[in-house]
DNA sequence: TCGGGACAAACGTCGGATCTATCGGGGCTG
DNA sequence: CAGCCCCGATAGATCCGACGTTTGTCCCGA
């Protein structure tokens, strides 16, 4: 195994055993590679390669730091990934987020706020009656993004996010072809926001189903 | 930006352009750097970055290549994150995988051949009736993998693999300490398979949830 | 035709030189 | 005395050139 790799694995192992904490500073290179036995160019595509994955925060002039390790930012890394997925693949993240958007809604439901209901409301009303295809997707993502916040689990959130981000080409080539997808968004917005706002964890889910089945069933038949 | 994640753009986005297609073979280090404008030692730390997560694959003494950038290849890489988490997200990460599992296992009913189902018996059948506790976790692993194989979805089989590891040291603690566990366990697979065999996704899906809800109530209130 | 060995190509590793951003302290100024 | 500015120390950023090691290939001989 090169030395990188092996340094690779020495830096996850101080973190992951606690010998090196969240927010801890590194040593400075020269050090940690004379710690670990190796030279301190390969060291530092070991630390470079950690910084692209959001486990370690290198910063100029200052030092090398282990991030917060929190699953919205390591999850965050995952993007990354997905960026690399061709359109074919897009129908089977989408498969995937109709699994998990209606449960996260679900999950919401019986624990958002008065006041996270408002800002939902205020979101939408935001958006005029006939608003630009880009802004109405901007506005899908955040609504389902807060949505999804609320759910209360920073993993099921995270992995939300990811994976909607490659769909959101697709909703705009719905939006722009589809007669009526505009108008039928909104509709479907609202009746999830009303469901979350009488509580109920079954029409939730059943309409975010629906609002995303919508779209899943459009690229299918589009592709 | 640095240099460095300059080139790390400047490839992803040759990639993604289809400038580099999945399989090709990179100009060698020293070419490919001059051809990006940097050292070659900045070069190697973009390369080494996007090897870790998959995109590329040294090769020593033959050459750099871009991978098949399959999902289940690209997901993979998001093991290596999951690692960083500790316990107390494992919670969160065995919720994900409760919504995942039984929605893959439903899809599998509709789809699982008659080989398949065989293949799941005779797997079942391989473990005593009283088989060690790292045997039946093993044994569990691969049940439940086969089953997500057979949903058709890579990504969500990817996802589905990359979420249960975690969970596995839990369950593993889980069937030394708590009583009837591992017959509760193997009475569940049967179950499961039943349902599959039977092509009825309901049902199937319904254990699936049973069988997940039960490691993560033990959880829940083990913590 | 098959096998082995030599050669070349390409990655792996190293050490050091130089540049630059950041931080913190000391001194100047109001 | 408080606040601001400048400067030096620190630590990462980049580059260079050299040498080691592995792999693939081609050629030659049995």
């Amino acid at each position: 195994m090169p030395v990188t790799d092996e340094a690779i694995e020495k830096i996850k192992a101080m973190i992951v055993s606690g010998t090196l904490h969240a927010g801890d500073r590194l040593p400075k290179e020269a050090d940690l590679a004379a710690e670990l036995g190796l030279s301190r160019s390969s060291l530092r595509e070991a630390v470079r390669a950690l910084a692209l994955v959001n486990i370690l925060d290198v910063r100029r002039g200052d030092g090398t730091y282990v991030t917060s390790l929190e699953p919205a930012l390591l999850l965050e890394a995952l993007s990354f990934i997905v960026d690399f997925h061709k359109d074919a693949t897009v129908l089977e993240f989408l498969q995937v987020r109709r699994i998990l958007e209606p449960a996260a809604t679900a999950m919401a439901a019986e624990r958002i706020t008065e006041d996270e209901i408002t800002g939902l409301g205020k979101l939408l009303d935001s958006l005029g009656k006939h608003p630009e295809v880009e802004d109405l997707v901007a506005n899908d993502i955040e609504f389902h993004r807060r949505i999804a916040a609320c759910s209360g689990n920073a993993v099921l959130c995270s992995l939300l996010e990811t994976l909607s981000a490659p769909t959101t080409r697709a909703r705009i080539w719905r939006g722009l072809t589809q007669a009526g997808a505009r108008e039928r968004t909104l509709d479907e917005h609202r009746a999830i926001l009303d469901a979350l706002a009488s509580g109920d964890p079954e029409v939730a889910r059943s309409w975010a189903t629906v609002h995303i089945a919508a779209v899943e069933h459009w690229l299918a038949s589009a592709l």
